[in-house]
DNA sequence: ATTTTTGTTAACCAAATAGTTAAACTGAAC
DNA sequence: GTTCAGTTTAACTATTTGGTTAACAAAAAT
């Protein structure tokens, strides 16, 4: 049986991933990525230089690695609808697979907001403004009630964001488990389109 | 002219406050709060006997003074929109008083959920209930279209709590200073409520 | 006035933790 | 098989940080 072969490198990326994002920079502790890789605390400091450094490494590609799939829904040629549709179907589903990566992002990124936009939205900024247009468009062409854009933008990403951000509260409140919350949240995809789409329909 | 005066130990609960929520539980450091409170460090430790108490004081002093004020609202006996008005108007109103709370306790909340219910929710737990009820009620009745309460209940909050939770990512993305992005907030109020009930309403 | 209790401080301690080093190991090139 | 660069390890160091202590000051009780 073929076992795949993991450099040093890639296990401490890995490790650190895993628990920079469960323990944030702060809370993670270096001997913890080291044991959680299997390998030498020393290691981490040959491979990247210091705990800054790898934390650094992970933040960025955590952010890159699911960013562009959502943004680039933004930027699509579609008519609103589809494009909403779309919106919140992606977004899900790429959360579906990394659960924990908002919360660690929203709260590193209230620590050091500077830092943020300067490295991370350097080469992709979000691509905002095309979607701000077209609803803008549809409202002057009366194919939707008059909506501010920015603020169906907000709605759009805080119905898709906010429920992996508080699952912890929302899973203790309505008294559920994994799975159950799973599979609200995969229903949600289309739940939240048509709740979109009614408000804004004519 | 009068000044007013501050005993030691109020200056040591609202430095506590203040750098525990900026900073994180994990992010705080005691002489942080020492400083910020223009005192000894010992005094920490004499007032409370450690980190851990202290900051489980200033944890469940920020979250019980806001979460009643958003829990009775799903309690009381009012028809449905108008809940949803005085929830969204409420709950914002809350938020742009403590605009950081939310983020602080989601994020401490991600780190110890069991501790969360049980000395948090013990008391006071989300009075959620009721209003699921109405809605499931109104839908019976015909009053508003066919949608799972629960997911409505998920878009209410989250539309309300999520752009305070993002605020520095949004106003990045939106190039927007303090004002404007308060001021958004407050137009919120009834844009949210204006939202809702048009995607509910048949 | 004197004692006792409470509040405050600087100096110190111990544990945790990031970071370093020197030696040892490995595998390829010669 | 010797050498040599890259890799890995155990032991160590330096620093940060939560927590303590003993002396001192202020206030309250006697």
């Amino acid at each position: 049986m073929m076992v795949k072969q993991e450099s040093t490198e890639e296990k401490i990326t890995a490790a650190a991933k895993k628990v920079f994002i469960t323990k944030g920079m702060m809370g993670a502790r270096m001997q913890d990525i080291a044991d959680e890789a299997g390998i030498n605390k020393a290691m981490l400091h040959y491979y990247f230089r210091n705990k800054e450094k790898l934390f650094e490494k992970i933040f960025t590609e955590a952010f890159t690695s699911f960013w562009p799939q959502i943004n680039n829904i933004l930027d699509a040629d579609m008519p609103l609808f589809s494009k909403i549709e779309s919106f919140c179907h992606s977004y899900i589903e790429v959360l579906l697979n990394n659960p924990y990566v908002p919360i660690f992002v929203l709260n590193e990124l209230n620590r050091q907001p500077a830092m943020f936009i300067q490295k991370v939205w350097k080469s992709g900024p979000p691509k905002v403004g095309s979607l701000i247009q077209q609803i803008e468009i549809d409202v002057k062409k009366g194919k939707i009630k008059a909506i501010n854009p920015v603020q169906l933008l907000l709605n759009m990403v805080s119905m898709c964001v906010f429920p992996f951000v508080a699952k912890p509260m929302f899973q203790a409140a309505l008294g559920m488990n994994e799975l159950q919350y799973r599979q609200l949240m995969e229903i949600r995809k289309v739940e939240i389109t048509r709740f979109i789409i009614d408000s804004i329909s004519k």
